[in-house]
DNA sequence: AATGAATGAGATTTCATTCAT
DNA sequence: AATGAATGAAATCTCATTCAT
């Protein structure tokens, strides 16, 4: 009577996680039960121990092979390109065109981390610091040619991404914008965000703000 | 940490959502059990029942005060600005100063959303509108006025919460920043952001961006 | 709708040991079922919680009480003992007498050992030392005396635990024979099974077993 | 300990008996997994199932087998004894030579009987009273030829083999002893227990033990 | 207002077993 | 003869909630 209902063979891993992604991103990783999870994918909740080990490795290995992949595209966006402004454009677009096509991998990856153990939280974590770091990097070289200004690098780094990141709690497919007026309106932010204020016409000139920029955490 | 044991009367309560917060931030509404947050009080579980209804409206409770709190302060921080730049510049300094001191009741309003039931969760995107409306309308004068320039007012509203509301996942009191200092960076970044691109150096020039603000969902 | 059906308040605890004792001698500890056990308390297996923390922890609070028990009544019943043979008479008497009332504790501490994990385990086995050395310093004595003769205290002290133990695994109340002729019985043998043998008529000379008896392990 | 993995044919049910053999030993058969076993085979679980039809069939193969084992040796150990002492003896050296060398299969066959089905049960029931009544027809000729004297012949017959099976509780090889220290040691104290009481010095007189010893159960 | 004991549902995980390949 | 994937039942344990005291 085995495998006569249900997903078969080595597609039920895939099943598993493309539900798991669904599942977790609309309920939150407790809220998941793997006995919604398997019958989402039509077969028994036992049945999913021969494809994951547990219900934290199935976390860990979707949170993981995310960072994994954004960490490499990103890599593959910025190749060839120098120029500061150059990169932190096409970072933008990269970012958002990413978060927009994997939505729920990316608030998972974001949103979840507290859920992870603390072992495989070190692990994520670090991955994550590097993805930071390639925008610290490029908001650092600007900074030095003096085509950006910043208060703070480290401080500018994790609000860019914030900001870039937020697109995907509000971002629906067939929405009001195209995708590339969603790009164009976050590079706006960004690199005007960053641009020298001397540029402008005295906007921020509110508060006593330092105007070095300063980096290291 | 500790408090006198089998608190009583008025205070109960009060105990009680301020460990709620606290153990909600730390493992998220789901994980938090009843039992660890009767243990934090210093009674038994079967006792919170006396001052509250259900687990679920604990997290109602909390998160909408949190941002009826939000709102009231945010008018009195507006109060008395007419200008865009200087409102917006309020907004900024105002939403990071409360970001910075209560993170956690921000963080949880934000991102345990998911776990409020249908009614509830209406009640609150409803209150959290009617926030993200108050930016909204100063990038609408700044715009009509032409001292800010934005691809989309509701991309830029969004993007701009998010850039400030990201704050919470890193501050921690007594890091590396004053608060000025934290206050100035996101500053220059929104009002940066939003500056007209005519005073820039042609900064923003790669895609064929749209020019014109518009508004609506 | 709470504590209408089964058992209540601080007699629950005593119900679960009771039930826990009867159900882990007729099946095994792994073979018992806390659904078993709750439904012959009468409640729901997860009341049991109420009252234990553990299913471990039950088999390990069972076994340590049987065995301080054990160990408190044989120190009152060997106490104004001094003469060697009396000791090791009342020993036995005690011992048979024990294991003839509490024959199912009395198995459970001796063949569920090995489902106690390490821990419990160390305290466990470290009391039943305690026990054993009653024993095999009554027989230390004796020998000194010259009033007994063994051939190794050690195996000898093993030896006639295991005799009088085996009582447990066929003795049945209301059985052929009396207490007072099943104790006796056990007397002969373990009495006369540690007589010198030079008061016997060379009954034991076939091995060249040697002669002295050596303590030790 | 690694086999070859995969192992083949004829083998595989011989090595999945003795990794039985030693899983039952260590942990128990309700606690022993098939898969556990089939790892220790170097197999799958499934792939069991070409060796065995149940795992109860199997508890039952390997203990039916080894109490049929032991009572084929015992005949040939006792073979051509005709003299109750000689008997006794050589029941004593038997029983402990292969509870030495075979320890966890004695073991097997003591303790796990509980978990043996009513049929089989009652089958090893059989063949373990049979094993018991060659001990039984010892005394029982031994007490008949006023060589032995005992209280009563099936308490002693029980006592006895209790005492004997003991020494796999505790034994392991290259310990203190010597082979023959050991048997030696059983010889004493079984063949001086069941020795007439005439013949030594009073030692048992303090309970009015009946004197006479009747079989049956 | 607090307790302690109960419920009934449900959580993750393991199990013996089956069977097409 | 072995595999890998499935089943369905059952395991221990946790949970929010109730309520007599």
């Amino acid at each position: 009577m085995a495998r006569t209902i249900g997903s078969h063979g080595p597609t039920t891993l895939e099943a598993i996680r493309k539900a798991g992604v669904r599942l977790i991103f609309e309920r939150g990783y407790e809220a998941m039960s793997l006995r919604q999870l398997a019958a989402e994918v039509g077969i028994q909740a036992g049945s999913l121990y021969n494809h994951i080990s547990t219900k934290q490795d199935l976390l860990f290995d979707l949170v993981q092979e995310h960072i994994n992949d954004l960490l490499r595209e990103l890599d593959l966006a910025l190749e060839g390109k120098a120029d500061p402004v150059e990169q932190l454009r096409a970072f933008v677009a990269f970012h958002v065109t990413y978060h927009m096509t994997r939505k729920r991998e990316v608030f998972i990856a974001n949103s979840e981390l507290r859920s992870l153990d603390a072992k495989n939280y070190d692990v994520v974590v670090a991955l994550r610091g590097a993805y930071e770091q390639r925008l610290a990097q490029i908001l650092t070289d600007g900074v030095s040619e003096g085509v950006f200004e910043v208060v703070d690098i480290q401080v500018a780094t994790f609000a860019i991404i914030a900001l870039l990141t937020g697109l995907c709690t509000w971002y629906r497919p067939g929405g009001r914008l195209t995708r590339d007026a969603i790009i164009a309106a976050h590079e706006k932010l960004v690199l005007s965000g960053v641009a020298p204020q001397a540029a402008l016409g005295r906007v921020g000139s509110g508060s006593k703000s330092p105007r070095t920029a300063v980096a290291g955490s």
